[in-house]
DNA sequence: CTTCTGATTTGATAATTATCAATTTTGAGA
DNA sequence: TCTCAAAATTGATAATTATCAAATCAGAAG
């Protein structure tokens, strides 16, 4: 495992209050591994054996049940997944895949556990993982019973302009029918949502989609302090 | 205070393993206040001031966005709501009303952050806490998602089933519109959700609903470990 | 650059859910 | 027990979303 690696783990807040010697414990057993795309890395419904970090790439949460699939999250580098289940020593409820190439980073859950049991500063960073992504999802939930799916686009839109600093052309990271999915529609839905919003100056073409028109954007949406993590801070 | 609420609260895994100073430090300067049904206990957006527990009666836990509420969770006795924003110290992300008479106990933020900074067996278990609560909402997210409003009211009947120790005749706890709300539809869907489940052997009347044939509602809406926290410990 | 598979879009239709309106029912309080 | 406002149900219709099928498009492999 390279230093470069174990510095991007360091300075995650998650782990920057452990001493030498936890993190020590927690990356000797750890080991890296690089994946091709579209790679299972977890089921839902193992035990949660590792706590996983990806370092660069992409990866897909998703649930199953019965024929349906829903996709969940997506996680980015450089952050954690699974954590809660690993520290409550259960099972995974998502599933994992890789959307691009990655690496991740695997550290043994009963290394996270030991640490957490040991040094209260892991234990007190833990607590803020857990607060901020436990309202994430609640913020999740609220997204998905009180807007619609055109609601639910234009809110995403306005998200990611924001954290491309306001720009108006944005690239998808991802397939259309994964934004489809973690949006909780189906692929041919988010097409016609997107001709919905080309009425509020939104084109686009393959990956590429340009909003010219934020505000109207904004209006059909109402961004919110409340569901919206990125309206926070302005 | 009566002490038998104090005992009440000591007995929460959440503050079984505080020192008995750290707990006096969180209860000194709580209070406890009774409340009439329908009363609005926080409002989404509110800076987070109290850890609050509720000792008798029910409240619900909800959120608008402009024209439209839903209700998140039900809060029954005893358990703490809104640990989340207490700890991160942020704003309440969602609204609290008391559904019937109850009592509630309010823990002033500043000392709940206080004593988890001060010990560490609080802090861990405010960790299986969350985690256990992210957990929830992670489910409850696969619930929305993944199931038909009909599908979701035939595992929530299930579930009530199994806590009520297998019986087949509830009562519901609350008013049919919430819920309605709860399980993400309107009260009309809701009412017509139970015609649909009126093959599959429930009948109700009122707030009393016999289950008759638990086995085909079973089969209906799949009650899965990885949605409904009742399938576990089966 | 071409080929070809899978993604996306579009169209047609069905299923689901929401809305609006009108009854009917229920339950708390007089 | 009676009254009455709110809750629940029912009916009619609209909006939203899903499904199925076909056509088009895009991007990776050769």
């Amino acid at each position: 495992m390279r230093s470069e690696d174990l510095d991007l783990l360091r300075e995650l807040p998650l782990f920057q209050g452990i001493s030498d010697a936890g993190f020590r414990e927690l990356t000797q057993a750890a080991f890296l591994q690089r994946f091709p795309a579209q790679v299972t890395l977890i089921n839902e419904g193992e035990h949660a054996d590792f706590l996983h970090v990806v370092l660069e790439g992409l990866v897909e949460m998703f649930a199953r049940d019965r024929q349906r699939e829903s996709v969940l999250t997506i996680v980015q580098p450089v952050s954690t997944f699974i954590l809660a289940a690993v520290i409550t020593d259960e099972i995974y409820l998502k599933s994992a895949r890789t959307l691009v190439a990655s690496r991740i980073l695997m550290l043994p859950a009963a290394s996270v556990r030991k640490v957490f049991a040991e040094e209260p500063s892991f234990a007190r960073a833990i607590v803020a993982e857990l607060g901020f992504r436990y309202r994430e999802v609640v913020r999740e939930l609220k997204n998905q019973k009180l807007r619609t799916g055109a609601e639910r686009l234009a809110a995403w839109l306005l998200g990611q302009s924001h954290a491309a600093g306001g720009a108006r052309e944005l690239t998808l990271p991802f397939e259309k029918r994964v934004l489809a999915s973690l949006l909780g529609m189906t692929p041919e839905n988010l097409s016609r949502a997107f001709a919905t919003l080309a009425a509020y100056g939104v084109t686009s073409s393959g990956k590429r989609v340009r909003l010219d028109d934020p505000d109207a954007l904004a209006n059909l949406s109402r961004p919110s302090h409340f569901i919206d993590e990125w309206k926070n801070g302005d």
